[in-house]
DNA sequence: CTTGAAAAATGGAGGGT
DNA sequence: ACCCTCCATTTTTCAAG
């Protein structure tokens, strides 16, 4: 797999990157090819990882959902194993979709879709508050949500 | 529109969730129905909201962007038109993919895709210090992306 | 929801520059 | 190595019941 992409490749990415349901053909014609030659240059660019995956975007305050959360961590202790125990931990917990091992006075970061602050309340001691490797946390509360890409710009 | 969604609706939305490009076909045999029903489902989730968009997942190391960043902002002042006029700033930003007005010591807090350290020593510098609008920042690196599920976990 | 069918896209064969 | 033009197969999409 030559891992070279040229303007074509980056065109087709970013084209991908904002509608996953873009057709072969439709692709085509934003690159000026044929939809052949396109059709092979994303099958290697998803055989090569450039691109990882097609999801949906789901709104969550359509589901109830309209709380997010930034949870900063800090451990009890820093042995490997800890963290390695934390981790497994918590990619059980559904309320959290994004988690960070971070530099600075905390150790992880914690992105979390709670319903509202009761829910969160709850997944704090009820969920958290039984992950035993935890020391401390911090939470930040997010207001607004002003952007949001998804993917990198670039 | 009826905003009530029964349990197939729910599967379809974390069918599509993991995998935009699952066929009307396979997405009805695993709920068992048929293509068309699924079909009209899809559509008038789409319509009504509960599907923003079919993005693909684009791997920023791919195409180097190894660092990620959060970094946290205070603003000079707290008038409506110094936050309005931050976020338009930012929203130019491609190196900032995520934008949120939060609770606590900082205003905003930002995620951030960069190259490595240059590269974000050079957008702190020139891009955030172009900002008038911004006080102080304060970065948080991020050492290892240990979760990401990219949609609420429903 | 089902059946069924037209319209469109996918994915590959074969050939050209 | 890259691209093109077909074309069979599959999928999408939308009727009518």
């Amino acid at each position: 797999m030559e891992e070279i992409l040229d303007q074509t490749d980056l065109r087709l990415l970013r084209l991908l990157a904002s509608d996953a349901k873009i057709t072969t053909k439709d692709l085509a014609a934003r690159v000026n090819l044929s939809p052949s030659p396109v059709f092979e240059r994303v099958k290697r660019l998803e055989a090569g990882g450039f691109i990882k995956g097609y999801i949906a975007l789901i709104d969550p305050e359509k589901l109830n959902y309209g709380l997010i959360v930034f949870c900063n961590i800090k451990l009890k202790h820093h042995d490997k194993s800890i963290g390695h125990q934390f981790v497994t931990d918590i990619m059980r917990l559904d309320e959290v979709v994004e988690c960070y091992n971070i530099s600075g006075d905390y150790d992880f970061l914690l992105k979390v879709y709670a319903k509202d602050m009761k829910h969160y309340q709850d997944f704090v001691f009820n969920k958290l508050g039984s992950v035993t490797s935890i020391g401390s946390t911090h939470s930040t509360f997010v207001m607004c949500e002003n952007k949001n890409t998804y993917n990198i710009n670039f």
